[in-house]
DNA sequence: GCAATAGTGTCTGTCAGACAATATAGG
DNA sequence: CCTATATTGTCTGACAGACACTATTGC
């Protein structure tokens, strides 16, 4: 039996990785997308920022560890929070091997900037994704000082988030978990736009959102503006499907 | 400091999980969805089938545990493997805390036979997707001899492999994986409506195809027919996206 | 020539993009 | 009335589904 074989018969005979989350915090910030980030203060990558993270206990599920990352490094009670990927390249992490499960979070505007008066040592950085098309290439991380190095792998993860969250724009309701409850279709269509990186179409944006059966007018238009107000809109969970 | 945060700061204070790779290893036999399932000797779950996995080495990425696995428990040498999901239920394993990296492996019809040939131990089992449309619910797995229930969580895992699959069928090269290096446009058309589990239209699917420019000519024709030979198609990595 | 499937042409409905017209709120 | 944006209407081109027709091979 080679060392290979035994892996399969006796878990306890070696060493185990330790299983982290990793949480890429998203939100839209002036018509861009951006990420909240902490600040690492031990080496490795002591100083540079990171993506809020923790390790994974013996008795929470991968869920409940990033519910909790999100709750305790970034002060937020509840967000849209779905799995992403696994990293588990061997020397990710310098000091020892850790597996990192990567979760994306959908913050609407208010949450974004509350979380980031709440916490003040998040920072906001965008993210700027060049036009490679299909293909997920690297993303920018800046603020208005300059980029932002991230540390570990951690710009793959942000970067493999953007692609997901393009590639799920259309046919689910992600863009939703980026407004707030009511929203007018122009702030739908600003948050698509946003993340695609490209205009869209306003009538056939409209034709296609409301087509879809997602939305629910509420009768209340939006307040405040100097000329003609948007009506507002509900998200509605698909029904028969 | 609670529990909870300590185990920011030091990783060693507490126990780790074990981490472990499944393979949803997926066919086509008889224009069914097919997926490879090894039996289980020992307890929990002794004698039911299961998905082929292995624990991830200390030293070895996710993705070479993956090919270990395809390698060592189904004895195939290569093969479209893709990470699908992490499964990390707390008690998703009986007997300690396991949380499994699953990957989705692709075998066209002859590597799924030669797989079933030189390992006895495999069980092939049809997988059966009601037309529950977007929602993954239930899928049934079943021999001619009946329906295989699995072990663990694994019919979760498949089911999620077949929403995966029918996902990425239209727009990625997924469907090429199933399918040998050459192969009729009639083939790659049954290998579709094997995934989707509808009939698709001819020459809509044979134009679609086509404009997508994945496909070359060769030139050749399949043989062995007792009427018109249709042309035998290769896949081309897209060009210029 | 017959059987059976490969491959093509054409019609039609659906839908997105483009563009423009109309509606409406505050000032 | 004027400004600025919301909302709607219409035209057009791209494309998928439906259906029927032509092509080709072995027998």
């Amino acid at each position: 039996m080679t060392d290979r074989e035994a892996l399969d018969y006796d878990p306890n005979a070696y060493q185990r990785p330790s299983v982290a989350v990793d949480l890429v915090l998203i939100g839209i910030r002036d018509s861009r997308p951006a990420v909240l980030l902490v600040k690492r203060d031990a080496p490795p990558f002591a100083g540079r920022r990171a993506l809020p993270g923790g390790f994974v206990g013996i008795d929470e599920t991968l869920d409940d560890a990033a519910a909790r990352v999100l709750h305790g490094k970034a002060g937020i009670a509840k967000a849209h929070l779905e799995q992403l990927y696994t990293f588990g390249a061997v020397a990710r992490d310098p000091r020892m091997r850790i597996i990192s499960v990567a979760y994306l979070a959908l913050l609407d505007e208010a949450a974004f900037a509350a979380a980031l008066e709440d916490m003040p040592s998040l920072l906001a950085a965008t993210i700027t994704v060049p036009w490679a098309g299909e293909t997920g290439g690297a993303v920018e991380i800046a603020t208005p000082k300059g980029p932002v190095p991230l540390a570990f792998d951690h710009a793959d993860i942000v970067a493999l988030a953007m692609l997901r969250l393009r590639g799920k724009l259309d046919y689910s309701d992600v863009g939703f978990a980026l407004l707030p409850d009511r929203f007018t279709l122009r702030q739908l269509q600003d948050v698509h736009e946003a993340i695609l990186g490209v205009p869209l179409n306003k009538p056939a944006f409209r034709r296609r959102m409301l087509d879809r059966g997602w939305l629910a007018a509420t009768g209340e238009r939006e307040a405040g503006t100097s000329f003609r107000p948007a009506e507002l809109y509900r998200f509605r969970t698909p029904q028969g499907a």
